[in-house]
DNA sequence: CTCCGAATTTTGTTGCAACAAAAATGGAAT
DNA sequence: ATTCCATTTTTGTTGCAACAAAATTCGGAG
């Protein structure tokens, strides 16, 4: 009667078509597939990823639950815009989250994780020097997440990952530019150095460092915009 | 997620009958309606609230998303048990969280909320010299939720409200002789003094601790329960 | 009494059509 | 041009039935 997840390793998880939809359309929301203010229809998505109307409309609540889209009116969600404020208040969960996540995560991290992380920042620099800014990002993820993942705590990972896409979908058309930059990159340094130091308060020091940057160039970025506007 | 009533700007939204499923469903969780393990069916909850299977399956869904309900297996959906690491992962954050909301809610707090939270602590001190737990606890929530909202942080709310909900499902059955005591009271305290010299660092720290104590508890009962069984 | 497997019942998912409500549209009046 | 209002179109929601798959039951063997 009692029957529990498997410890670790792949989830092969029977996914029905309403997480399938989930999955694609935040991939898309992810990737900037849609600009902050477009109207997502639950009939569109339907017929964009081939689904019948009750998977998509499954995938729409998601989200929306997840405020990964918002209403912007009774019957009408859209791709979010973060005001000022939102995007203050998530970099202040992610500090928290973060910081807790970097901390438990570094604890007992060893030879592999490092070199893993090495080969994620090395992943990073050559695409950000090539300005492919999509695959940085892909591996700023890869990176940040491969240190959260350590601390074997599921529920903070899955908010974690509600924040990133929050962010993500709001600032795809301007995030590459801003996401990133020499101060990222030596922030994921400082990380690592906090690893092989396996002294779990400099790493989580560097990754706070690293989302106050980010937070900077996010909201000069965020200002920029809506003066043009 | 749109409570009862929010404080300030609160446009009431038209809600669906799948949003009313959810609530129904919520409350019942919170206030201990199904034990641990029980097992929640879409056509069951349907039947109950008197919905179709459209709204009951929509507010199912959006409780196992938030994990105040799980699978047990590939099509059943119980009542969460929190393990001991679920605990510990769940008090982590809550700390983090927490300890955030109360140091925002506690910056520029006037009389009216110092009146309105001696409030509801003498309902908490009343309701738990009385034996009524359940008053008590509903107090409590009250005390915590009237500092965090002042925060005006939505986002961070609904966070932590989905954690209460996970601990409080979980717990319901054993909740009231641990949740609250002695402890709790003097925390409480220390919180109002807190608030009375506007030191938002002294109430953060109030509530961490109270936070730390409940969890202390929590985990006592748990230790004696997987003895009993 | 326990364990195992087949038969039976229960259950989640999905597509769909009808419906009410909201959004888009178009045009008239200022 | 702009605003306002009525018309038309679009859209989310809901209930329902069919279906596949899982959970439960039950019986028999060891």
């Amino acid at each position: 009667m009692e029957e529990s997840e498997g410890l670790v390793g792949g989830s092969s998880k029977v996914m029905g078509l309403g997480d399938r939809a989930y999955e694609d359309l935040k991939e898309k929301l992810v990737r900037g597939a849609y600009p902050p203010g477009h109207k997502i229809t639950v009939r569109a998505v339907a017929e964009e990823l081939g689904y019948g109307t009750t998977p998509a409309r499954d995938a729409l609540n998601r989200l929306v639950a997840e405020r990964a889209l918002v209403f912007s009116g009774p019957k009408t969600v859209v791709v979010p815009t973060l005001s000022l404020a939102e995007l203050y208040e998530v970099t202040q969960m992610r500090l928290r989250l973060e910081g807790l996540a970097a901390e438990k995560g570094a604890i007992g991290a060893g030879a592999a994780d490092i070199a893993q992380l090495e080969a994620f920042q090395g992943e990073i620099e050559a695409a950000l020097t090539e300005g492919r800014y999509a695959d940085a990002l892909w591996s700023n993820k890869g990176f940040h997440f491969h240190i959260y993942g350590r601390a074997q705590m599921p529920m903070l990972l899955a908010t974690i990952e509600t924040l990133w896409l929050r962010v993500g979908a709001a600032f795809n058309d301007l995030y590459p530019e801003f996401a990133i930059s020499k101060y990222g990159i030596q922030n994921h340094r400082a990380a690592l150095e906090g690893l092989r130091h396996k002294d779990p308060q400099e790493v989580k020091a560097a990754i706070e460092t690293d989302i106050r940057d980010g937070y900077r160039r996010l909201r000069q970025a965020l200002s920029d915009r809506s003066l043009k506007k």
